[in-house]
DNA sequence: TTGTAGGCGTTATCAA
DNA sequence: TTGATAACGCCTACAA
């Protein structure tokens, strides 16, 4: 039962605890000798400072929140990864909630971040979230909040995404360099600003190389293979058929993918195929498959430098960073005609 | 700027603060009204708990450690995701740090882990961890300690696994099942038990089917893509080659899946894989591969409840649990032989 | 350079 | 049923 504490210490040594709490912390008004003897004898004592009574003085418990969809998914996981990396050598502990795409347990969750007294807040927005009642409050109260990739649009409010319309632009620039013309796309859940961007980096690019854009060719969709096989199926019925997707989700690229292939027809010979994210399996499928990789690792990190300066900020001046990462595209063979002749 | 106290309330309401203490935690012996009305007024001045307070007073935290490798791997984050899930309704938080597969940085994380006051910790263990003192400190301290998946035998401390004898026997002996005589095993890491517990349950169902057992057919790999190709290509050169193989990871059963194809040997006709651990990919790679599911979500929520039963117990008696989840072989294309026929 | 005292927000004990 | 007080462990004016 090691429950030493300052106190303790300053018994043994007929010192006071004020004394010995200077000399743990390095307080320069404490004479050499005393601070070595008191260093010395809490090492022998097996002292550890008691955080919590730290945090509740000093009213900084050290730990951030994070808040995401779900912890399980392979880019929330590795942001999370970037910002306890980014983090751990701070001083800060990350404690985790899952929104569950759910608003409602968003708020919920927001709640007990707040109850927790986290020294900070890293969240991506669930899909349904209307109401910005929650992160007002987080506002209110003087704690940083920091979006990364889906984020809201809140004066004050700092935020770290990718550019998802160039990744798009870039996706769709490739693809017609690849000598596609009739460009589809797959749009995801516009709620979601991630997806508005992509497809105006769609529009754009197709506009940008005078390419008509077909309305029949842009497909709703959501996250699933399923949704992607569906698609597809009826891009195919249609009397002119594209000679490419651009999908805002893997998933739903490798859907069309194994559909195409079940009908026969050749990717990336016959229709080129570019999804979104770097999935890990995308460098598994056959073919592989053109992604665009958002750096989730490094969106991380960036989120948690963000943070790390706003907490620096002597004057708490509410300052609004916005950082933008350049995605990546990956360029692999369900895409990739030129490279095969 | 909400820091509302009970003390605050006390002050308007003229009464003390350890009854507004009492009638916010339902003490009983107090009049219904003082109870009505210290709710009201709290609910309208936005009283808070301040769960550093509490904690400090109570010496709990309702915080949890999990300490993993890396928490982006979709093993680990799955786990977690469980842990998380079954340990939110009862007011826990997790927080999570990474070892990086390393013993010194899991000795860190540990002491911080204990400096942060938690309530307990999940743990799976390094590949290179033999000192376990740290693990005895956690233990000295009385706080709860359970193991997932990578685990210690160390008296006393819980753990929740699943049955890797057992998942790999079902394997082999599916793969015997299909015909095959000469099985190969991609051998993992011996320093963990859960590769030596595979190899073992791969010894015993070639024993108990009269299989003989080739020591060229047991390749040492870690769990790299790369590993598996440059593995079969071993094997592929023996004078009699394997016709199946059961590997420990879906990394390298890939690896060597792709080299067969590449050399133009079929799979699974010409011979069968498994893998393990059923990653997602291995539900898109050509042909689908066959797997076993460690249930990652399910081990989750089961070390959490072996950990809420180990705070109930009354006297803090170490009772160790030992959980053994049963795998689930996940068949598919790559060693389904017969389904084909 | 060191000690004293007060307080961070709660809850538990003892009286009233 | 309620109030006063101490205590959880630490830090920091202020005083010495």
């Amino acid at each position: 039962m090691s429950k030493v504490t300052i106190y303790d210490i300053s018994k043994k040594l007929n010192i006071s605890a004020a004394t010995v709490s200077r000399a743990l912390n390095n307080n320069p008004k404490i004479s050499l000798k005393t601070r070595e003897l008191v260093m010395k004898t809490a090492e022998e004592m097996n002292y550890e400072q008691n955080t919590l009574a730290l945090a509740l003085k000093s009213g900084k418990s050290n730990t951030v929140g994070i808040l995401v969809p779900y912890m399980n998914r392979s880019f929330f996981s590795s942001v999370i990864r970037g910002i306890e990396e980014e983090l751990y050598p701070h001083g800060y502990h990350v404690i985790i909630c899952q929104t569950r795409d759910d608003a409602k347990s968003e708020v919920q969750n927001i709640n007990t971040l707040l109850n927790a007294q986290v020294d900070g807040i890293f969240m991506s927005v669930s899909k349904n979230t209307k109401d910005t009642g929650h992160i007002d409050r987080v506002l209110q109260k003087g704690i940083p909040l920091v979006f990364f990739d889906r984020k809201k649009n809140i004066p004050g409010v700092s935020s770290v995404t990718i550019d998802d319309f160039n990744g798009a632009y870039m996706s769709v620039e490739h693809l017609i360099k690849q000598g596609c013309k009739r460009i589809a796309h797959f749009l995801g859940d516009i709620n979601l600003e991630i997806y508005k961007d992509r497809y105006n980096g769609y529009l754009r690019a197709m506009t940008d190389y005078n390419l008509p854009i077909d309305k029949n060719y842009i497909i709703r969709t959501n996250s699933k293979v399923e949704s992607g096989t569906a698609a597809v199926k009826k891009l195919m019925q249609l009397p002119s058929p594209p000679d490419a997707i651009f999908s805002s989700s893997d998933f739903t690229a490798l859907g069309a993918v194994q559909e195409l292939k079940k009908t026969g027809i050749r990717v990336p010979d016959d229709i080129c195929i570019s999804g979104f994210s770097n999935e890990s399996f995308t460098q598994y499928t056959e073919p592989t498959m053109t992604t665009v990789d958002q750096t989730p690792i490094k969106m991380g990190k960036m989120s948690a430098r963000v943070f790390l300066e706003q907490i620096d900020e002597e004057i708490s001046v509410t300052i609004e960073k916005k950082v933008v990462l350049s995605p990546q595209l990956v360029i692999r063979d369900s895409s990739d005609r030129l490279k095969k002749k």
